[in-house]
DNA sequence: ACAATTTCTTAAACTAGTTTAAGGGTTAAA
DNA sequence: TTTAACCCTTAAACTAGTTTAAGAAATTGT
C-alpha cells in the first residue's frame, strides 16, 4: 500500500482522511503470467494498480493476430475505460506477462471516491491525461515513422522493458511481423 | 454560450454559478480559414471549444510531411494537453479547414474553476476519458486493419466530415497517401 | 533434469502501399 | 475573368513490410 500512496505523491498528495478511503477500498490480488485480468466481451468492473509484475493490453483482429496497444509496469494504472464506464463488452484482452502483484479497485467504489474526495477527481483526471499524451505520441509516431526507427525509440524509451519482453511482443507493440523485427535486429547488430 | 452549456448538461450539468464562473472567463475568437490556432514550437495556452467550423490537428514528420491526428468540428474541445500541461513547446499544429468561431479559456482560468469548482474536475476528467478512448480505437484500428477498411469506416463514423474534408485530408488522416486513396475509391466505385 | 512449448532467425516469394510523373478539373483571389 | 494554387486521378516502377516454411535456441512447467 505504501507504493500507491507515493505514487499519489506526484499529483495532489492525499490527506489521513483520503489514504484511509482509498486503501480500504483496494483490494490486493496476485496474477500468475498468462493469466487475464479481462478478456474480450467482458465488462470491466475495476481500475487497477500495478504493484510489481507486468501486463499487455491488446486487441484480436478478425485474422486472430493479436496488437498490443500498451504495456503496464510497476506503479502505473490499467483498465479498459471504454468497457468501465460505458458498461459495455470490452475489446480488449489485459494478460499479465510476469507474475503479477495488483491493487483493484472497483467501479462503484472509486466513483464513491470521486463523489466524496474531489481530490480523486482531480488526481484521475491528470492520471488519464498523461495516458492521453502517451496514447498521442505513440499515435503521431506511428504515422510518421518507419519501423526500424520505432524500434530505436522503443529501446530509448523502455529500456527496461526491452529486456523483460520477449520479441514476439514487441514486434506486436510496433505493429510489425517478428520476422521483420528479426530483420531489424540483425542491420542494427551488423553496424 | 448557449451551446457550451448544452454541451456541459451531457455530463453533470453546471448551476448558475458554475456557468457565471465558466462563461466570463471564456473569450470568443473568429478564426478564418487556413488560419493556426496553435503552431509547432508554440507553448498552448487555451483549452478550446469549438461552436462551429472545423480544426486538423497533425504532425509533420522530418520529411515535412502532415499526419492529421484528427478532427474536431462543432461542440467538440480542442487543444495541445500535452503542451498545455507540461508548458513545453508543441509538436502539432492546430488548423481552421473552414471559417470557425471557437470559445477559448486560458490555462489559469481553466486552473482556477478546477480548484474553486469541482464539477469542472469531474467534467474535464469525463471529456479527456472520452478521448482517450476514441483515440485508443483509432489506434488499435491503424494496427488491425487495412487502408480500405479504414476508409470505409471512416465514411460510416464521420459521413458529416466526409463531404466536408477534401481527400487529401482524409488520406492523411487514414494514414496513406492520396494516390491510394484515389485508387481504394476506383476500386470502391466500381462495385 | 526433461519434455514441451514458445521464441528467434534466415530466406525466398509476395503484396499493400509509396513514389514519381503528368494531365485535367476546381476553387479562390486579384 | 484570368491566374495561381490546389485537388483528383491514373499508371508504372518501386519498397517496406508480410507470408510461408523450416530449423536451431531458449524458456518453462512438471
Amino acid at each position: 500500500m505504501e507504493n500507491i500512496i507515493k505514487h499519489f505523491d506526484k499529483y495532489l498528495p492525499l490527506d489521513d482522511n483520503e489514504k484511509q478511503a482509498l486503501t480500504i477500498r483496494l483490494v490486493e490480488r496476485k496474477v500468475n503470467r498468462k493469466q487475464y485480468i479481462l478478456q474480450e466481451g467482458d465488462i470491466c468492473k475495476y481500475f487497477i494498480y500495478v504493484v510489481e509484475g507486468c501486463f499487455k493490453t491488446y486487441g484480436v483482429d478478425h485474422s486472430g493476430k493479436e496488437h498490443n496497444l500498451l504495456f503496464t509496469a510497476e506503479d502505473d494504472w490499467i483498465t479498459d475505460i471504454d468497457s468501465l464506464h460505458k458498461e459495455r463488452p470490452s475489446k480488449l484482452f489485459i494478460e499479465a506477462i510476469e507474475p503479477s502483484k495488483i491493487l483493484q479497485i472497483s467501479k462503484g467504489d472509486l466513483w464513491y471516491l470521486y463523489t466524496n474526495y474531489p481530490k480523486f477527481d482531480r488526481n484521475f483526471r491528470v492520471i488519464i491525461e498523461d495516458k492521453y499524451i502517451e496514447l498521442q505520441n505513440r499515435l503521431l509516431q506511428t504515422f510518421s515513422t518507419t519501423a526500424y526507427e520505432r524500434y530505436e525509440s522503443f529501446l530509448e524509451q523502455y529500456p527496461n522493458l526491452a529486456n523483460r519482453l520477449p520479441n514476439t511482443q514487441i514486434a506486436s507493440y510496433l505493429g510489425i511481423t517478428p520476422e521483420f523485427l528479426s530483420k531489424i535486429r540483425s542491420e542494427r547488430a551488423s553496424k
